[in-house]
DNA sequence: CAATTCACATACGGCACGTATGCGAATAAT
DNA sequence: ATTATTCGCATACGTGCCGTATGTGAATTG
């Protein structure tokens, strides 16, 4: 509480800048602060969950107070929110990567499958998208960021049934629920005591499953 | 506060019976206690929600305080899981009811996997057991009631893969998997604006993954 | 240069929780 | 039967966290 921000007077203008005045560090700051707000809390929400995470503490941490993030984000649940977007785009991004490097598109399916599988064993991801976000949030079909990575998935099963690979299903509904199904497989490896075991039995399980989308197997 | 319990002095002997001293109100009245704070905390949880059920109001709802609370279940979290593996319970008998009077084996698991939708629709399941349970007491594998509704699909897949009718995969993986698919399509369906429609697709790209566990479909 | 906006900090009140303690009835001991 | 003891449960207290109201100084607008 004796700490304060040691210099908060010091708008990083292009050194030797002509007479032009600050126009932009007021933008920048306000990004750079909402930035380290949603970062601290990302870390203590993944760290200690969202119920146990001081938003006193978390601030203080970011050399910020609650004033801040009530000024920016409403409440604790707004930051939350913040958090899972950015978060969700992430995975997103990172499923397009895997998936568009495949040769083919039922592969490339496969293996952007097996990829969230993979991030959802990170606790961060499992305890922040997984566990917490639906509890506060309700579920992710709700929320704003619409579930990013769900729409891609929904894209390749599109693909798949317009090049005729898979049976003509509802390309969301499928997509939601493959999405479900590598979800239960994550958090069961995740708190398994052999995640190498089990990851196996899961995934083995898992083809078998979508195999009954092929047109022919 | 100025209200207090109107008469706790009244065991509920069999009126008129012989001297055989009181042996019984004892534990019957400490099992009447825990069931009555079971019952308040899962109308409260199911209503307002874990995080924001109050322990003084749903105690005192039942006629009693915290104390009762803290002695019997440790703390918040210890009802919770009492909750927890009471609807655990009860919806595993529900779905053993319901694969047991189908006419053959994979008919019984389809209709298995139905229910536990509609199940997963009613609102008190889904706030409990899809929600906060696992937010606040992690993966349902860790639970003590140890997911008793997954060990009946366990089963019935384990017989189904005995009789031949689908392919020899690993059951409890399976069981797994597949219980997950049918929890996002709960949450899927009771979050959509039309939930008739909706829940025909959900069911429709259900059926078709399931396809995938039949040795011939 | 005066007026205003606005990003953020500080201050206050309250609720919910966990623990420590007390009481009284049922049981066990003698 | 009377005393001793357990124990189910209530009461009391301290603390931490949260939401709101308010203040302040720097940046922006005219």
């Amino acid at each position: 509480m004796a700490e304060k921000m040691a210099d908060k007077i010091a708008p990083e203008m292009t050194p030797g800048a002509p007479p032009r005045s600050t126009a932009r560090p007021r933008k920048e700051m306000i990004a750079e602060t909402k930035a380290k707000l949603i970062a601290a809390a990302r870390h203590a929400f993944a760290t200690h969950g969202y119920a146990e995470a001081s938003m006193d503490d978390f601030t203080a941490g970011a050399g910020l107070t609650r004033g801040a993030l009530y000024h920016h984000f409403g409440d604790k649940k707004g930051l939350l929110m913040a958090v899972v977007t950015q978060i969700d785009a992430e995975i997103s991004d990172r499923l397009c990567e895997i998936s568009s490097r495949a040769d083919n598109t039922w592969r490339g399916f496969v293996d952007e499958c097996v990829a969230y599988i993979e991030m959802s064993l990170e606790p961060e991801i499992q305890r922040i998208m997984l566990l917490d976000g639906p509890a506060v949030l309700g579920d992710p079909s709700q929320w704003p960021s619409q579930s990013a990575c769900i729409r891609t998935t929904t894209a390749s099963l599109q693909k798949l049934i317009d090049d005729g690979t898979i049976r003509p299903v509802d390309a969301e509904a499928t997509a939601r629920i493959v999405n479900g199904a590598t979800l239960s497989a994550a958090l069961w490896i995740a708190s398994a005591e052999d995640p190498k075991a089990v990851s196996k039995k899961a995934v083995g399980a898992f083809l078998t499953l979508v195999s009954g989308l092929l047109v022919e197997r």
